[in-house]
DNA sequence: TTCAATTACTACTTAAAGGTAGAATTTAAA
DNA sequence: TTTAAATTCTACCTTTAAGTAGTAATTGAA
């Protein structure tokens, strides 16, 4: 019953607007989601976009796209050809989240301002800053502390 | 001198391309500014688009749909005509902002997730719900207590 | 009554994220 | 050697937030 409950919430889901307070970009959810998943794959092989596509749900075509900058900042490496694919370059204990944000523009320099007024300090504060200071700031955290293999997870969604 | 430095760093900010970590919607930012400002201002008279405009450099044309769309949703009462002009609806004590982000889908259900896997709760967690967790419910704690009399701030920027 | 300052409305343009198409290149297996 | 499975590259299309333009409607002051 639970579980019927909840596959009807994720079917309702599809129907309702997403907010978006504070999210991501795809690409960078996206880029996660990837590196996680090969991260934290005990079996050491190679992962073809295929495969990936097809397990996390992502658009081949999008995911190829965002492969390729994978690679090319160095996250991962490729083998081109048939039997190819795509495997870490470096160990997962030395992947932030913040890096991968960065690669996608998905971060902001830790002075610029909620309220969009330029840049927020304590001698320069927009009218939210106070409130804002404490979250920001756990939020950074999470995002500069957390690398891959923090991320191990059995059962959790892909 | 100190003063000297700001003035660079905010000339320099403008060629800085802006990350978006987490940020909200410019619609949400102005919205925010926009009631702060009519808020928090003790003399109870009419302020203008022109006005609003130009105090806190907000293109002209663009706040006057964000300020139809505030009519509208009843958080301000406009006033037509030559002396004409907007004021809030009701007590700043009673304007939270996260009926402000709401106003442009800029919120998000609370169990909508980081990773964009539809929803996340405790039984069924993306890769980075546990850690996640913190900072969303403080940030989100943060719009929901935060009312525009909270903001109330001398010599903030607008 | 005229006029200028104001809000309100409709439609358009721009910029950037999100996503797609197709063909070239690489390479191991058959 | 051929072929199929893979990455790579370039160019395009779609969607949405952001911003602009022009005009109609309203109304108090001169």
């Amino acid at each position: 019953m639970v579980e019927l409950i909840f596959i009807f919430k994720e079917w309702l889901y599809n129907f309702v607007k997403e907010g978006v307070l504070m999210q991501l970009y795809n690409t960078s959810q996206y880029a996660i989601r990837v590196l996680n998943f090969i991260a934290n794959h005990s079996d050491n092989r190679l992962y073809s976009a295929k495969e990936l596509s097809e397990v996390l749900n992502i658009p081949y075509k999008f995911l190829t796209k965002i492969m390729g900058i994978l690679v090319k900042t160095g996250f991962i490496s490729s083998i081109q050809g048939r039997e190819g694919g795509y495997e870490l370059n470096k160990p997962a204990s030395e992947i932030k989240l913040i890096d991968i944000l960065n690669t996608f523009n998905d971060d902001t320099d830790n002075e610029s301002c909620i309220l969009g007024i330029g840049i927020c300090d304590s001698l320069n504060k927009c009218a939210l800053h106070d409130q804002w200071m404490e979250p920001k700031s756990l939020m950074r955290k999470m995002f500069e502390e957390t690398t891959l293999n923090n991320l191990t997870c059995k059962d959790c969604k892909l």
